[in-house]
DNA sequence: CAGCATCCTTGTCGATACTG
DNA sequence: CAGTATCGACAAGGATGCTG
């Protein structure tokens, strides 16, 4: 990849593709979605998003820290005490997933019309899990 | 879920939780960001989307045409045609993904770099497969 | 050209138990 | 509180071969 390349997604071996692979994470969606509006701790994260287990969070996290998107803080207290927040380029980031959630709130009936409509003229359950 | 709902996509059994499982798909947002260009026909988005298998096209595409997000349309030449174009539904999405296409190759080398930061601090290979 | 059906390998993810 | 470690079930997804 040259100095000033025309980055393409549509590329295999691109490393935009790393972004989708993180973007394209229901619980990186949902997370920075909270950090966006404030800092949270670990045990809150786990406790607002319903259906997320204590090892995903934890591994999404990671992967968030790595990517520069989110940064960890921990205080000495006792027991210790860890915060999350977003950095300057995870705030970025999150402004277009907001979006995306906004999105989904405004339009999931239409969405869930079109699916019965669909069930209806193909008869049967080409529905998935 | 009553008639006028804050549809909260951190809740569990919410419905929204289904378009998120579908943007959060690599497959989804990158099909999408072509369709958004122009109509395609299957065979061209295979080609153009590398390292995508043609049972994964053929998967999503049945998915996002039963989300009322594309339309499939046949022309009965022979051999057959087959176009898929954005639903004006689809294409509201799609301006949203194309948001986020974009961020990954604006901020990809942002990103890059923090992950050898952390890759260096942590001495070692935390990274991913 | 535009797919579907099958096999089979890999990875994802939840559950559980334990640590600083 | 904030995690790590391990196991096992399940499903995603590639490869291949066949159809209208």
């Amino acid at each position: 990849m040259p100095a000033m390349p025309n980055w393409n997604a549509y590329a295999a071996q691109c490393p935009t593709r790393v972004v989708l692979d993180r973007i394209a994470d229901k619980w990186t969606v949902l997370i920075l979605g909270l950090l966006g509006q404030q800092p949270r701790r670990f045990n809150a994260l786990l406790r607002e998003i319903e259906g997320l287990s204590q090892k995903m969070l934890s591994q999404t996290l990671k992967r968030l820290e790595r990517d520069g998107l989110v940064r960890r803080t921990v205080f000495a207290t006792t027991p210790v005490t860890v915060e999350y927040a977003l950095t300057p380029l995870g705030e970025t980031l999150a402004e277009s997933l907001a979006t995306l959630i906004r999105w989904a709130e405004d339009n999931i009936e239409a969405v869930q019309a079109a699916q019965r409509m669909f069930d209806a003229k193909t008869g049967a359950d080409a529905r998935p899990a």
